[in-house]
DNA sequence: ATACCTGCAAAAGCTTTGCACCTAC
DNA sequence: GTAGGTGCAAAGCTTTTGCAGGTAT
């Protein structure tokens, strides 16, 4: 019934690393590339399995980059719901939170008698870094 | 220079229209097969270029589902930006609209320096209807 | 007549899956 | 020793694209 343990393999810890290593969201492609480029060799499939793994164990971020790709990021708050500002040039991430707009969302769904509402919201822009450069 | 004027072909319409009568997002393979469904014969290639073409000239919303198909819906509000509550199950969905949250985003932007940025918010969630049932 | 549009089929991505082998426990 | 993990390759999906023929204007 409950979870099987999980091992400590050369690959999850590599995937896990190069995840945490990552500024902003990186995808499973990227995520690989950088472990080749570390001289590690692990499989894309693996890269993909670990990341789903990751993110359902609510270790890391999900969110759908505009062009359709899945992208993780490394969560280091608990169990704080929380969004980000990404920056559509390099990627840099700003963590975002902000209780008046979860009570906006909760009164929202409230009202419209929905339940069980999940949100996501995706804020992309140029990154004062990019803007300057 | 300017775009090349749309020709008013059956097929232009028939996507058009179905979209329209869809009452929550539809995607370009469900549009598809409403059309099959109503003895129209239309490409789902051609169905896909009509939909990006909706979108492109501001007739449509676009919105990724969260298994990351694209999903299009008749948008009749202009230009004003505004969201969705989609139900999970029906797809009956609710135009949201709510200037503090605008503001929020701007002021936030504007705090940590980013330019250009856009904002995609997503609520998913069961309607009554469905909670009901 | 001439752009533009369509259909078909193939290609292109990203992601998942099947299966035999491997390895942490 | 065994259950879970890995690699490889193939399949699955949605979406895009090339091209020859069709059609609004």
């Amino acid at each position: 019934m409950s979870a099987a343990p999980l091992r400590q393999t050369r690959q999850r810890v590599a995937v896990a690393e190069t995840l945490a290593a990552a500024a902003g969201f990186s995808t499973a492609q990227q995520v690989h590339e950088r472990l080749v480029a570390r001289g590690e060799r692990v499989a894309l499939a693996t890269v993909y399995r670990h990341l789903q793994a990751l993110a359902e164990s609510g270790l890391a971020d999900v969110l759908r980059t505009p062009d359709g790709q899945v992208a993780y990021r490394c969560c280091a708050h608990g169990q704080r719901h929380h969004h980000h500002l990404v920056c559509r040039r390099c990627g840099h991430t700003v963590e975002v939170e902000f209780g008046t707009f979860e009570s906006i969302v909760e009164e929202l769904a409230a009202r419209h008698g929905f339940a069980e509402v999940t949100h996501e919201l995706e804020l992309f822009g140029i990154c004062p870094r990019c803007s300057a450069g």
